[in-house]
RNA sequence: GGCGACAUAGCCAAGUGGUAAGGCAAGGGUCUGCAAAAUCCUCAUGCGUCGGUUCGAAUCCGACUGUCGCCUCCA
């Protein structure tokens, strides 16, 4: 299938062709690891895992790769707030962000590159910008002389004469020019530093993801993404360096920017300060519902965040997961028969849609679209009932297909989790409020399954109040009992 | 000050020239002892305002209003 995008480069949908038959290579700027992550940096990682996973639906092997910007101004600065070594900084905070990945199903990268480990190639890229004339040191410092570079503003569509008007940058003293960015820096006392050319040092933001991404994926790869905050200086000046170093243009074939995550409609930042953290938000939430809740809005849309959107979110992801329950339910009954045919061919008709509509700008939020008239369609079915098991693995098939590719997973669990199961103390509270007995290693399931028990007895006698004393007892812990045809069924409450 | 993005129902949100997807909330019917769930029906002659282009515009053009962002660190 084709897939076409928003090129931030070209400021248009183009259509993706890659730089070898079936093979995506992908840089997405990851982060200065110098504090927790937060709900902005969680959308941008699902995002690119997205887009990732809808390459590789259509066929392509994608190589993807980011990075930790492990040395850098604030991680000195946060050592010395945490009066820890700046190892331990970025061991601190890249590791919970790497956690954060894994519980939002970020399928693991090719590499995280870190400046630290790629010191040379990023001094061996400055010292031949010198040379060819793009940059020049002074007192130790090296910076890139911005007018040299001509094209320098294609990439955030502003020319040179517009940023000096509009500037509010103050000319260093170090520079020639006050558009010129650092591409090393020389060390202060006390600051981790490497030997260069220029003395002792480290290397400036920006350099880093131009010398790693050239290492790691070749010149001219496909796509660079990162977040629209990046646009301008980073990926700006990553383009400027990198092109003047190899003298090929475009360094990047394409260029992908997310939207960024608002609260009370500012972005959500840490220099404001306006920011929920992940694991604040995985408190609310489960992770299934936190990529649902980003995927329903298109990619590069500004996203508010806030509890009543979560609810929102959690409250459609809910009936996806009842009725696939239902459909696992009735897997569990169905009895081998003929196949509806045509009844398949609407599910695949449906399946056809959903992949179209990823194809086309990962319209994520027309495919969920697609993937709520699917369930729609479902429910239809199950009320109606006796369909063949192989109709039913044939739809199950189709779901898991579009979970996979959305990176919901276990969408049907329906077993608690260990923590959440450590419920058997309240329920004995309960049990002995109805004269139930439950016995020392009952599991839950089957306490409730007493308690189902009980209400049914009460019902056989229309003893109603007690009947639903227990339900509402229940559901205080989450459990819905749930009245069916043929007996009551409970489940739990997300 | 310079540049740019966005404005779709009570809320969220797709839709870039052919007559408004989807979700949440709400109301009604079926089912149920009652609920819940499910299902069916209803819910924007309308897409910030005013003009223009066109047989036809939420979609293109212009002006205006509003919100946000970038120009300094940011995912």
């Amino acid at each position: 299938m084709e897939i076409s995008f928003y090129d931030t480069l070209s400021a248009q949908k183009i259509e993706f062709k890659p730089r070898e038959p079936g093979k995506v290579y992908m840089y997405v700027c990851g982060l200065t690891p110098s504090n927790y992550p937060h709900v902005g940096h969680a959308r941008t990682a699902v995002i690119f895992d997205l887009i990732r996973r809808i390459f590789e639906k259509n066929g392509y092997r994608v190589f993807y790769y980011s990075n930790f910007t492990d040395i850098d101004d604030k991680i000195i600065q946060r050592s010395l707030d945490e009066n820890i070594t700046t190892v331990e900084v970025v061991k601190k905070y890249s590791e919970a962000y790497l956690e954060a990945m894994d519980q939002l199903h970020i399928k693991p990268l090719e590499k995280w590159a870190r400046v630290t480990e790629n010191i040379p190639e990023i001094i061996e890229m400055v010292s031949k910008l010198i040379e060819n004339g793009y940059a020049y040191e002074s007192e130790g410092d090296v910076y890139y002389r911005v007018k040299k570079f001509s094209t320098y503003g294609k990439l955030s569509k502003r020319s040179i004469k517009e940023m000096l008007i509009g500037a509010r940058i103050a000319p260093g003293e170090k520079k020639e020019d006050q558009l010129d960015f650092a591409l090393w820096k020389a060390a202060k006392p006390n600051e981790p530093s490497w030997d260069s050319p220029w003395g002792k040092g480290r290397p400036g933001w920006h350099i880093e993801c131009s010398a790693m991404s050239l290492k790691f994926l070749g010149n001219h790869f496909d796509i660079h993404g990162g977040a629209q905050d990046l646009i301008f200086p980073h990926h700006e000046n990553e383009i400027a360096q990198a092109e003047a170093y190899t003298g090929i243009s475009p360094f990047s074939k394409y260029w992908i920017h997310t939207g960024w995550v608002t609260l009370n409609r500012e972005k959500m930042s840490k220099s404001i300060g306006n920011v929920f953290l992940i694991s604040e938000a995985l408190k609310v939430v489960s992770p299934n519902v936190l990529r649902f809740f980003f995927i329903e809005t298109l990619y590069s849309s500004p996203l508010e965040y806030n509890l009543d959107q979560l609810h929102q979110a959690s409250r459609a992801f809910e009936r996806i997961v009842i009725s696939i329950q239902r459909l696992e339910e009735a897997i569990a009954k169905a009895e081998s028969g003929q196949k509806n045919e045509k009844m398949l061919n609407g599910f695949k008709k449906l399946h056809d849609s959903f992949h179209q509509a990823l194809a086309q700008n990962f319209n994520t939020p027309q495919g969920i679209a697609v993937l709520m008239n699917a369930i729609r369609e479902l429910n239809k079915l199950l009320d109606t009932g006796n369909q063949s098991l192989e109709d039913l693995q044939s739809i199950k098939a189709y779901f898991s297909d579009w979970f996979d590719t959305l990176g919901l997973v276990n969408v049907a669990e329906t077993e608690l989790s260990k923590e959440e199961w450590d419920l058997s103390s309240e329920m004995k509270v309960i049990a002995s409020k109805h004269q139930i007995e439950l016995s020392e290693n009952q599991s839950v399931a089957d306490m409730i399954q007493a308690f189902i028990q009980k209400r049914d007895e009460y019902r056989q006698n229309k003893q109603y109040f007690e009947s639903d004393e227990i339900r509402n007892d229940l559901y205080a812990l989450k459990i819905q009992l749930e009245d069916k045809k043929d007996g009551t069924e409970y489940r739990i409450i997300p």
